[in-house]
DNA sequence: TATGAATGAGAATTCATTCAT
DNA sequence: GATGAATGAATTCTCATTCAT
C-alpha cells in the first residue's frame, strides 16, 4: 500500500531487444484498455506518479507504450482514469458498514489484505500528495467524506446532532487507524503487525471502535 | 603513452557578464548544508523523491545546484543524508512518554501542529516507499519499532511479559493511528479533522490510548 | 505531510509546435544504428572520447541524440560498439600480406590514404589510450598481435623458430613506423610526409621492410 | 589520425573531505607554478586535454584549484604553458646527433625509457590532434620539422642537395618510426617490442637508420 | 489496431572559473 | 599567496509523446 515515489533508479533494466517475438496482442481495444487501467494503479499505488514510467506501466500490462497516449492521450489522462475505478473498489470495500462490530471486523479484514496489492493501496495512493490535480483533490476528499460519514451514521446517531461534530471528529480517528495501519502494513515489516492476521486485529480493533464511536 | 584529445573547449567562454549581481551566498559551507538539508527534508517529504528536482530544491534553499553535488554527492547522496537527522528529531520529539494520559496528549500535539512542517512529516517521508535503499529501510524499522516499543513499556507492563506481543499489537495500533491522523491533516481538507486544536483531539485520543494500552 | 509523487508534471507540456517540419529521418533502424556508429567511429577516431560530444556525433549521424541510448545504452556503450566493427575493418585492409615487397607496398597505400578518414585512423584510435576499458584493450592487443604475427611469418621463417622472437621484435618496428607514418600525416602537414604518395613511399619502405625482416 | 583521451569517468572519486589538515604549501610561487606545469603536463600527455580536469591537476601537484587561475589564466593557458617546456625537453633529448649509429642509439634510449613518463610522452601529446589551437600547432611542426632536419643533415648530405627531398622523407620515416615505437610502448603490452631494452633495440635501428638514412 | 522509430524537453551531474576570506 | 565556497554553462541521459508503417 502507501504509495510514494522515493523508488530510486537503480531497478532501470536495458530496454533493448527482448526475446519476444511480439505476441501481437489479440486486437481488443477494451481489453487493451483494461490490461492498461490495471497496471497503471498497481504501478501509481505502489511507486506514486512520478516515479512510474509510462513504459512500465506498458510493459507490464503487456502492451505498446503508444496505446496509453492513444486509450488516454496522456499519462496524466491515464492516471485520472485510474480514480474512478479506484473510488468505486474502496466504495464497494467499505459498502455495508452497519454496526460496530462488522465496521472493526471490516477493518480488520481490510488491514489484513493490505500488504498485498488490493483497493487499500489505491485508497492510500489517492491520499498521498495533491498531485495538482484539482479533479484527483475532489475524488479524493469525497472519498474520505463518505466513508467517514457512514461510520458516524453507524454509530446510531446521526451526524447532523448536537455533538456531531464530535462524532465526526471520533469517526475520522478511526478512518486515520485504518489508514495508518494499512500504511504500516503495506511499507514495513514492524512486527507483530506485518503479520497479523485479520483474528489477530478484530478484538484490539473492536475495542477501539467502539471507545471510539461508541461515545463512551 | 600518448593520450590526447587536446581538443579544446572553444564553445565554453567566460561566463562572464550576467546581470545579476549575484547575492553572493554568506560563505559559510555548514549553513549552507543546513539549508540544503532542510529544503530537501520538505520536499522530499511532501513531494516524494522522485517528483523532487535538485533545482527546487536548491532554488528553495537559495543556493546554486551544484552544491549538491558538493556537498551530498548525489539527490540520492542528499535523501540519505536527510534519514539520520529526521530520525533524530522524530525520536527527540515522541522522547519522553511515560504515562498513558501523556502519550495521548503528546499524539495530539504531534497532530496538530502537523498540518504545517515538523517531524511528522518526515516520519511520514520515512514510511512512505522502500525507496530501494537497504539503509533507508533499516533506519525506518528502527524508529518505528523504537516509537511502539516506548508506548508498550509506557503501558506499564514490559514488553517481554506473557501477552508482551498482544500488547506490542495494540502499541502499533496506536502508532497506527498517529500515522493515519498526520496523514489526513497533511494531505487533506477533511473537516473536522483538518482543522482540529490539539485540545479537541485531546478527549477522543486519551479515550482511544487508554482503550489500547491499559489493556482495557 | 506524507510525501509521494503524485505531483504532475504541468511543466511538461505538449512538446508540439516547433517551426522545423522535422525531415522525419526515413524509419530505418539498422541504417541509423549505422550512421551513428560511423559517424562516432569518425569523431572519436579525431578528437578523442572525452572531447567529443553525443551531441555533436547524432549531429554528424543528422539523428537524434536520444537515440545513441536507444540503440547503445549510453556513450560508452557506443565507444565499445565502435570497437568490433574497426578491428574488422582493419583486419581485411591488412588482410592479404604474403611477400615483403606486398607488405611495403600496402604499407605505403596504407599511409597514403590515412590523411584522410580510413581504417587506419580507427586503428590509431584503437592504440591511443587505455581508456580503462578491459575488452578494448584485448581487441586492440589482439589486432596488434596478429598484424605484427603476420608480418613475421611473411617474412618466411615461423616466429616459432630458434631467433622467432627477434625476428617478431623486428616485426614490431615494421608495425610501429606503419603507426607513426599515419600518424604523423594525419595530423601535421610535416612536408613532403604529409603529401607524399603511394609511389613516393613505395620505394624507401622496400628498403626498409626489406631491411627489417629479410632478416640481413 | 587519431588521438584520443579515452579516459572513462570510473575514475572519479569523491571530492568530499579529504582527511588534510591542509599542510599550507609554503608561499612559494615559483615553485607553485612548477608543480602545477609538471602535474599537467603529465595528465595532459597521459589522458588528453579534454579528458583531464583542472583538479586532477591541481590535487596531483598538491595545490589549490584556484592557483590555477591565478596562475595560468585558465585550463588551456596551462595547457598553453606546458608547450614549450616540453619543446625544450624534447630537443635537449634529440640534440646531438651527428652520425647515423648515434641516431640508432639515440632512438633506441629514447624508446625505451618511453614506456615511463618522459620527454617522448610530451612530444606524442603535441602529435595528437590539432588542439583547435594555432600556437600549439606551430609549435608541433617547428619541433618535428627540426627533428627531421637534424636526422637528415646527420645524414650527411645537406637537405637542399639535389635528392634532398627524398632523403627529407626518408628523413622523415625515421621520425616516424620513433614515434610508432613510443607509441606503441607507451599504450601496448605488445611483446616483446613492449620491455625491449635498448641493448635489444640497438641493433635493428641501426639497420634500419642506415638504410633509411645511409641511402641505400 | 498495433508497433517500433524518432523527437524534444528536461533532469542530474560535472567542471572551469570567480569571489571572499 | 592560498583556500574553499559559490556559480553558470555544458554534458549525458531519461522520458512522454508523436509518426509512419
Amino acid at each position: 500500500m502507501t504509495a510514494s515515489s522515493t523508488s530510486r533508479p537503480s531497478t532501470r533494466e536495458t530496454p533493448a531487444s527482448s526475446g519476444k517475438p511480439a505476441p501481437q496482442r489479440r486486437r481488443d481495444a477494451a481489453n487493451t484498455r483494461r490490461l492498461l487501467l490495471d497496471a497503471a494503479r498497481r504501478r501509481f499505488a505502489t511507486q506514486g506518479y512520478a516515479a512510474t514510467t509510462v513504459r512500465e506501466i506498458a510493459d507490464e500490462a503487456g502492451v505498446n507504450v503508444a496505446l496509453i497516449s492513444r486509450y488516454f492521450d496522456s499519462k496524466e489522462g491515464l492516471f485520472e482514469a485510474c480514480l474512478p475505478t479506484s473510488v468505486e473498489e474502496v466504495g464497494r470495500a467499505a459498502g455495508t458498514v452497519e454496526d460496530l462490530t462488522q465496521i472493526a471486523d471490516t477493518i480488520a479484514r481490510g488491514a489484513a489484505e493490505s500488504s498485498a496489492e488490493g483497493p487499500h493501496q489505491i485508497m492510500l495512493m489517492l491520499l498521498l500528495r495533491p498531485s495538482g490535480d484539482e479533479r484527483a483533490e475532489r475524488l479524493r476528499l469525497g472519498v474520505l467524506r463518505g466513508y467517514s460519514e457512514r461510520l458516524a451514521s453507524a454509530a446510531g446517531r446521526p451526524a447532523a446532532d448536537p455533538g456531531g461534530d464530535a462524532l465526526m471528529l471520533r469517526a475520522q480517528l478511526v478512518l486515520a487507524l485504518s489508514l495508518g495501519m494499512a500504511l504500516l502494513r503495506s511499507s514495513t515489516n514492524l512486527e507483530p503487525l506485518a503479520s497479523a492476521t485479520a483474528e489477530d486485529l478484530a478484538e484490539p480493533l473492536r475495542d477501539l471502535v467502539n471507545t471510539a464511536l461508541a461515545g463512551r
